[in-house]
DNA sequence: CTGCAACTTGCACTCACTGCAAGAATAGCC
DNA sequence: GGCTATTCTTGCAGTGAGTGCAAGTTGCAG
């Protein structure tokens, strides 16, 4: 028996399946017809639950197309990046950091490839992606008052969160240019290496 | 008779008065309330105009009370950007039209510090603006585009969009940060310096 | 003064989203 | 198995954002 996945706790599992039937729902219809002319109720339906219930999973629509969720960083990457590590390195421990957050973003990786590909055609999916971002930079800010003690650093923390979400979004469209090779994760270095390019000229 | 702000056509003038003044009214009662506690038929109410009319001036609530309008960049800037320009330097340019940009952006510089205080009680509003910055960033990659037949560069348009609008919320940051002294213009030599730190560990 | 174009407004409508309270499913305990 | 506390779903009623349309109103040009 696998001991990542399936919790065995029955409430959970069906938690799961609904959250997965709904985003699976949205993106269909979404695809099929565009943001604008599907509701709602018609995605709760097609996933067989009440547009109520559609609310007790997302917060919006646009939320249910992205897939979007809690983010949990793992305890191990966090405590590392807190006590000043893993490199010492400002930068580099950033795109640790960075990795974290992409690995644990999206449970499915069709469901993120999918996501991806309607945002292409419908740009407000684009800024609830990034308005995303914004809540990851959040976290990452308290990350970032707790390394100071350790190892401060002269560079303020909003450009520190704006380089994190511009490397996140980064990667993503890396991995798309890609043709959706591996997962974005693995598009980091490009990323960096394009911002690294740029600086330098 | 100076040149810039009164255009003697009357409509005009009453066009540009009542946006003021829908602004003024927006920002005044969301300070008071908070965003969600006030409608956009009290906004119009205290501006004297109809709800409808409201919408035919501002997509949203949100955008009245950051008083967000079209970005009209100078057209010499733009030339002169397009053509390689004006110093040949992909990132030393960018930071030209940045400057074109931002400076076109609030045409009343109080209204503009009032959008930012607003957005540290109210972060969705945060979110608006980025969202704007979007809008920006898609003119801009035209002007990528346009540049890259006189001088091509390694960088992707995206990375370069994204640089581009990091640093127009780095600069109103900064601008904030600085107890809104001058504008925010004045503040993104040391937005990019900020970003080199960071890039340079 | 007159006809034209731009702008405002009211009206009716759709739909996202919320709070609440009642009902169904499940977990855990004996 | 049966009982109870908890959690989740759902219906209902309501608020308010945002849109299309058609009818007025206002400023503009000749």
């Amino acid at each position: 028996m696998p001991t990542s996945a399936p919790p065995s706790n029955a409430r959970e599992r069906q938690k799961r399946e609904r959250r997965l039937a709904l985003i699976e729902a949205a993106q269909r219809l979404v695809g099929e017809r565009g943001l604008d002319d599907v509701t709602v109720e018609e995605i709760s339906a097609a996933a067989g639950l009440s547009t109520r219930t559609f609310f007790n999973y997302f917060d919006s629509k646009d939320d249910a197309v992205l897939g979007i969720q809690e983010i949990d960083l793992d305890a191990e990457v966090r405590a590392q990046f807190v006590s000043g590590g893993p490199s010492g390195r400002l930068m580099t421990d950033l795109e640790a950091l960075v990795a974290g957050f992409l690995r644990n973003a999206a449970p499915n990786i069709e469901q993120g490839e999918r996501a991806m590909r309607l945002m292409v055609s419908e740009p407000r999916l684009v800024q609830r992606h990034i308005a995303w971002h914004q809540r990851v930079i959040g976290e990452l800010e308290q990350l970032l008052a707790e390394r100071r003690t350790a190892r401060p650093s002269p560079v303020d923390d909003d450009t520190i969160g704006m380089v994190a979400g511009l490397l996140m979004r980064s990667s993503a469209l890396a991995w798309a240019r890609s043709g959706y090779e591996g997962d974005a994760v693995a598009h980091l270095p490009e990323a960096v290496a394009q911002l690294r390019l740029l600086l330098d000229d």
